[in-house]
DNA sequence: CCAAATAGGACTGCATTGGTTCTGTATAGT
DNA sequence: ACTATACAGAACCAATGCAGTCCTATTTGG
């Protein structure tokens, strides 16, 4: 499968939203009203999305949120990341002695290269990109056919 | 996170301890013994490939398993495909109405770009690659720069 | 016939996730 | 000052999925 938690594709359509009307102020009941998802998960996540600093809030009568950043500077990598975490596609891609293996694993550095691929993929796709209806396609090029 | 599961993480690592003799037959209990993982899981996990065709199986004595294919003919994509299913990073990446949103959701088209994105960057690496100690960087080259 | 080995299940404990609820705090308007 | 609105943060719960085990065939070499 190899899917994103169900609760950060919510985010990236929130703040795909929000990205719309970069300088607006959004209450989450409005949010959640407008995106069919229920109150308190658009909440939660929208506190998530505070604290990682991608967005700004205001408190009180008339307060919500709104975007920290402009949206062609917050990539679909940050809103992964604060919802779910350094991205770390195996155990041992974020060191510790989490894998029963460790010491002669021969494919840790190479999965480290695949995570750091996959990581810039997701850092090249911007919040202002996924507004637009349609996005070019992203091109991986892989350099392994030039190795001797 | 982001994370693939641990057993594909396992299976990698079968998969690659087999691509560096191609032609041998490895047993389930001798995998398991070699890589410090318990036996029973080591067998499921084989089964797994065996029934995705990327192994084939002897039974009996002296039976085992090998691969069905060439090293470089064994991508990383069909080893995480073959544990975790087709790779689908959001809910509507594999259509369905599994998706609350569904119409009207401006991510969709675009979270499918990035969705075949990784795809194709795990497809790039084979087997062959693995098993060298060290692979090539993967260069992802995201094309939005040169968007209008 | 027996032992080694795979084939294919069913089953279980546990961790993570999705989602809710409650209490507290700040603010605008009256 | 009071009150309604809205965020802040933590605790909590149910359900799903995952890691791992076990059991019962079936095949095959000696």
């Amino acid at each position: 499968m190899l899917r994103i938690a169900k609760l950060t594709d919510y985010a990236t359509v929130l703040m795909v939203r929000m990205a719309r009307e970069p300088g607006c102020c959004f209450s989450a009941a409005q949010l959640a009203d407008e995106l069919g998802v229920p109150q308190p998960t658009v909440a939660k996540l929208l506190k998530h999305l505070l604290r990682a600093q991608l967005l700004a809030s205001a408190r009180g009568v008339g307060g919500g949120y709104s975007l920290a950043l402009a949206p062609h500077a917050i990539s679909v990598a940050d809103v992964v990341g604060a919802i779910e975490g350094p991205l770390a596609l195996t155990e041992c891609a974020r060191g510790k002695g989490n894998c029963s293996l460790e010491r002669g694993c021969a494919t840790r550095t190479n999965w480290q290269l695949i995570n750091r691929a996959l990581r810039v993929a997701l850092q090249a796709v911007s919040l202002a990109d996924m507004a637009r209806p349609q996005l070019q396609p992203i091109h991986v090029q892989a350099l392994q056919e030039k190795m001797p």
